[in-house]
Parts: C-alpha cells; sequence; structure tokens
DNA sequence: GGATATTCGGACAAGTTTGTTTTATATTGT
DNA sequence: ACAATATAAAACAAACTTGTCCGAATATCC
C-alpha cells in the first residue's frame, strides 16, 4: 500500500472540503458521513491538520474546519508531509537509512526515476484541481456512492 | 513508506541468495547475519516464498534455501505480490475498493501512469540485475556495511 | 542407530496503526 | 445564566505488523 489509512483519509476530507462553500465551517460528523469513514478517528486527523496549519478550527455552536489557504494554493505533497512525516520523500525502496547518489542500494539508479515522477505529480495536484473533478460528476470520492448524495435527501 | 519491512527483507535476502553460488543451499542464519535482520523472522519470510515457489528448502544437515529458479528468472513484481499480497498491484491512491476507468476517483487518471512507471520496473528488474550490481561493489544490501564483510574474518 | 544441524510450524510477545469512548473546553443562541 | 453544539485531548481497545521462542520433523555424518 502506498499511502496509509490515515493519508487516505486525509486527502479524502480535504478534497471533500474544498467542493463546499469555504464561508462556513465544515463538520467533521458530514465529511465522516459523506466519506463512510469512522467520525472520531477522522477528527483526530482533522485536528493534525489543524496543528500542521492546513486547517483552521472553530469549537462550539456554528463551529467546524475551514481549509486555511485557497484550494488552489494546497498540494497534496502538503497533506502527505503532515500524516506520513517528513520521512515520506527520502525513502528508500530497500528501507536502507543511508541510500543517496554516493552509497545507494542497488535498485537507487532505477528507482529515483519513477519516485520522482510521484513527486511531480503530488506536488503538482492541487485541492482544486481535484475538487473540480468531483464537482464534475465523473470522479467520487468514497466507495459506497449512496453515502455522497445523501445531502439530496430533503 | 512503499513497501512493507517483510517486503524489503524479502527482497535483500533474494539478491543476496543471487550473489551466492546456487550449487549449495544458503543458510537462513547466514542471511540475516550478512543483512542485519532478525533471523527467526525472516525464516518466516523466507518459508513464504518457499510455499510460494520462489525458493526450495532443505531442511537437516546442508539444509538451506535455494533459488527455485535462475535469477535472471525472477523479478521483484513476482517477489512483491508474495509479500504484499495480489491486491498490490490494483491499488486506488485513495484506497477506494473499486477504482478503474469507469468509476474512477479523482486522482485515477493522474495516479495510473506514474504507477505504470513503477510496475514496469518491478517487472523489469530480475534479481540477476541486482545482484550483479551489489557485486561489482558499487551497491550495498543492508546498512551497516560492516555486516557485508564478515566472510573475510578468516 | 545416535549426534548434529537445519528448516518447519505454531504459539507467543511487542509495537504500531487504526478505531472508540469519555471528558473537558469553547462558542453561540435563548 | 443556561442549554445546545462543536472541537480538543487523552485514555482505552482492537487489529495488524513485526519480532521471538520452542518443540517437532528431517536430513547428513559418524
Amino acid at each position: 500500500m502506498i499511502l496509509s489509512r490515515t493519508s487516505q483519509y486525509a486527502v479524502q476530507a480535504l478534497i471533500y472540503m474544498a467542493t463546499q462553500p469555504s464561508a462556513s465551517p465544515v463538520l467533521n460528523k458530514d465529511i465522516a458521513a459523506k466519506l463512510g469513514v469512522p467520525a472520531p478517528y477522522l477528527a483526530k486527523i482533522l485536528q493534525s491538520l489543524a496543528k500542521g496549519n492546513l486547517l483552521f478550527s472553530f469549537r462550539g455552536r456554528l463551529g467546524g474546519f475551514c481549509l486555511r489557504e485557497g484550494g488552489d494554493k494546497i498540494n497534496l505533497m502538503q497533506i502527505l508531509l503532515l500524516t506520513e512525516g517528513p520521512m515520506f520523500t527520502q525513502s528508500c525502496l530497500l528501507g536502507l537509512k543511508e541510500c543517496s547518489d554516493e552509497t545507494a542500494c542497488p535498485l537507487h539508479s532505477r528507482w529515483i526515476p519513477a519516485k520522482k515522477k510521484i513527486m511531480d505529480l503530488l506536488e503538482d495536484t492541487t485541492l482544486d484541481k481535484l475538487a473540480k473533478a468531483v464537482e464534475s460528476g465523473k470522479y467520487r470520492l468514497a466507495d459506497s456512492p449512496g453515502h455522497l448524495f445523501e445531502h439530496l435527501r430533503a
């Protein structure tokens, strides 16, 4: 698995938030329901994103979470550096602690180009681009589509 | 992290085996010492690779593990399918169970090319190529170089 | 056959990730 | 002030990964 569940939830949640009007805070409860993920666990993830300065959080009535910057300013790499940790970018495929151009594992020279492609993708992909894709209706954020349309129940 | 520790140990061990003469079985104990990994844990991994038909195993005196085929016939994908499980090739970055070309997550179209690059790399990289790289002396399999030269102690 | 060396297999233990529960704290509306 | 609603934080629990240990089976050598 490339990403931890924590990272997957974080990205899903932030994409969903980018599709919502930015004026009013989004409730953790609502995000969890839409994505079909455990609400208390998601809350912890959002709290850590708030500590990492990616989100604002407001307590009390009318509280909730807001993107700290516009969805065009936040890319996937920023999110994953928080959820996967700062070692995320400097990992060796074989797990060696020291694997640079000078002293490398035998996979190093083959792995570097593939890794660069992934890093470029993560840097280039902003929340706005992903939110637009979801809003187009062609793509979806969660597995059971039922959750995504519950807001039409009224 | 891209690969589990189990996968990393498995790849390291098989590369090491490919550098050894294929006539006599290689001891789990020796591999673990060379790589600096816990021997009983490595033994379980090697046993599962034997069940997956990648290795032969022999018990008793003069026992040990052998590559079932030549190092030029075994690529990294075959190993990882055993250690990471068959879902390894069909994973969605966001963790959706259903994420194909028809019904996809918003990252799908961007992720597919990067993933293909990784998959091609894993299919193309055989144990022989990696073993030659290690034998050239320019690359290394384990973190503390001390372990790699213990066989010169006599 | 007996001693020795090795994998096999399962049970066990520690650590990490994932998920739950509970309590505290802050904010708003009445 | 009080009730309602939300995040904050910490303790707890379950599941998975990683690592350890030990007895049994198997093969070789003497």
